[in-house]
DNA sequence: ATTATCTATAGATCTATAGATAATGC
DNA sequence: ATTATCTATAGATCTATAGATAATGC
């Protein structure tokens, strides 16, 4: 029976034990734990209305040792934000690679499934620290900016495929009016899982649904759409089905 | 030439005189004054970024002296929420009273769009406070449950008219589904808002029609029941277009 | 020696209260 | 006298820094 603390399960660490003993076996490195307690406090309370103490409470540490791991607060935020970024570029370039252009309904269900996906699975709903108005307002460096950047482009993407499809229907919103209307759609699942309402797999599909009958489609064009979604996503994206919180 | 103070324009007021002297002819109510101040930082800033300070500073006079007005900061939030509530009952009810049952397409197109133009003209953004999850969080007294309560109302009905609206398309997304993608739709006039995007009648009635698109709508009978919408409207409410900011 | 924590605290807020004061109104 | 402000400030945070300390690792 040694002296020593954090033996139980995982390798002890190096470092002044914690006033609260850390948990069994927690392969957690610090610096991920303060990001998660911070994601969950984030998006449940608000960023200014989280204060540090908080965020140390949560792991288990005391309110100044968040500054061994990060410079401050704005930092945890920032790290939030850069491991939320829906990477359009990839997936557009991939969908538009694969996806016959005679069917652009396809590739828009695609994008809506994928997109719907990559904000189901995230943890802690991070999706939703880009719409706090605290969070937007401030300039919050260079993290935000690329992340408006890509949710910019994200837009763009939608806008094109959901008009090439709209045209086919006769449907003749203005295109980035539509766009708006197709991500606004799919960030609805935000809106979900931040009420606690299960998001599976079937409610990802009504969606990416929606965003097809936004475009004026109609039931056989929609299930042959899902189909071709279903293999694309059967083909490259084997981890992990969406979550709930 | 007399002495006294803030006599520009409107009538002066009794009490000592602001530090900064009152706009002329500023026969906006202190209080109110406090209200739209608040409502403009809130939806910027956030809530709990929003210190009185900045209220006051925004109005012209010293932080202390908005608790004149208010008991706290929580309660100028309360006010903000209680004027934005929208009525759902009322609403529904009297267009189910004047629609013809034969034409649900008209229903839903009417509750949409009225409720667009409720959250386009309502000052500052307010329909955004309600989404803050430092609004939320913390139960911020009764004012915000029954606001809760009022919204979820409205998606109730929402739900209802899109039911039965989507099962004449063979649309089968389960009601509850349908009525958050319905209300979500809806509420992109918020996002749009706070990006500084104009809101204007195309704009409106485009979302409205996304609403009858997402029940399986096709373009004549849209068209229809935009008519039948806008006769509504002319009949009822001549009471301004939907604005920016 | 290095690492990851701790304790203690400075300095900057921020909310709210107490009491004074400068107008109008009777 | 009443009203609406002001000045001044208490008390409670909250963020971030400085320096001590208790582990591991060599």
């Amino acid at each position: 029976m040694s002296a020593s603390v954090a033996v139980e399960g995982g390798r002890a660490r190096p470092g002044r034990p914690r006033h609260i003993p850390v948990q069994k076996s927690s392969s957690v490195a610090p610096r991920d734990q303060i990001l998660q307690a911070s994601a969950s406090l984030f998006t449940s309370k608000g960023f200014a209305a989280t204060s540090t103490r908080e965020i140390a409470e949560a792991v288990g540490i005391r309110q100044a040792s968040l500054y061994y791991h990060f410079v401050g607060k704005d930092e945890i935020l920032a790290a939030l934000l850069g491991a939320t970024v829906r990477p359009s570029q990839v997936k557009v370039a991939q969908i538009e690679a694969e996806v016959p252009p005679e069917c652009p309904e396809a590739a828009l269900f695609l994008l809506a499934l994928i997109d719907v996906h990559t904000l189901a699975n995230a943890p802690h709903n991070v999706g939703m620290l880009a719409l706090l108005p605290d969070v937007v307002s401030a300039g919050k460096g260079e993290v935000y900016v690329e992340f408006q950047d890509e949710r910019r482009k994200l837009a763009s993407a939608y806008a094109t495929f959901g008009t090439r499809l709209a045209k086919q229907h006769g449907v003749t919103t203005a295109d980035e009016a539509l766009g708006a209307m197709l991500i606004q759609q799919v960030e609805g699942i935000i809106t979900l899982r931040a009420d606690g309402v299960a998001v599976d797999e079937v409610r990802a599909n009504e969606i990416a649904a929606g965003c097809l009958r936004l475009c004026g489609c109609r039931g056989d064009q929609i299930s042959n759409a899902q189909q071709v979604a279903e293999d694309f996503v059967a083909r490259h994206l084997r981890r992990g089905a969406p979550t709930t919180s």
